[in-house]
DNA sequence: GCCAACGTTGGC
DNA sequence: GCCAACGTTGGC
């Protein structure tokens, strides 16, 4: 099993939404960066997930899901009427690609970034490096389980 | 293929 | 709100 972390503004959608959304589960959309949308390709059921807090007073990871369905065609880039509408994607060939992820914990305390950065075993983690964009990235085994105990978690 | 301009991300 | 870093676009 491989792990993950995906990030969102609460403001928009957050972990709360998601452990209030019919059934727990969400489709992630929206995704437009080739990067990240490849990286959802490559996840497989059963997956578990970070949900990383951006761009809100305490960014950090706020808990855990899971992958209940594999990658398919956004639906978002065939909508006129969304903002995520991406007039170049065609039906027989869809750009952009989302995942089913279940609302698995939320953690007692969000993991703050700032923690994150004092930690010295988390120090090669992708959204730690400088300029860091991804909204979708790996996470190694070793750095899952260390964020796990920081949030006072058992593995 | 180069690269300047632009839009977006996201911490602070 | 600021701004650094980055990805994408489009003229040439």
């Amino acid at each position: 099993m491989n792990h993950w972390l995906m990030k969102s503004e609460p403001s928009v959608f957050g972990i709360d939404d998601l452990a209030r959304a019919p059934r727990r589960r969400t489709l992630w959309d929206g995704v437009r960066n080739y990067q990240a949308r490849n990286f959802m390709r490559d996840m497989r059921l059963g997956d578990e997930v970070f949900f990383y807090h951006s761009n809100c007073a305490e960014p950090g990871i706020a808990g855990v899901m899971r992958v209940v369905r594999e990658a398919y065609p956004d639906p978002t880039q065939f909508d006129k009427n969304d903002p995520h509408f991406d007039p170049r994607s065609k039906p027989d060939d869809p750009r952009w690609s989302v995942v089913d992820l279940e609302f698995v914990k939320k953690f007692d305390a969000v993991v703050a970034l700032s923690k994150l950065r004092e930690v010295d075993a988390l120090e090669t983690m992708r959204i730690l490096q400088r300029g860091n964009r991804l909204s979708v990235t790996p996470v190694s085994n070793k750095h899952w389980k260390k964020i796990c105990s920081l949030a006072g978690e058992k593995t």
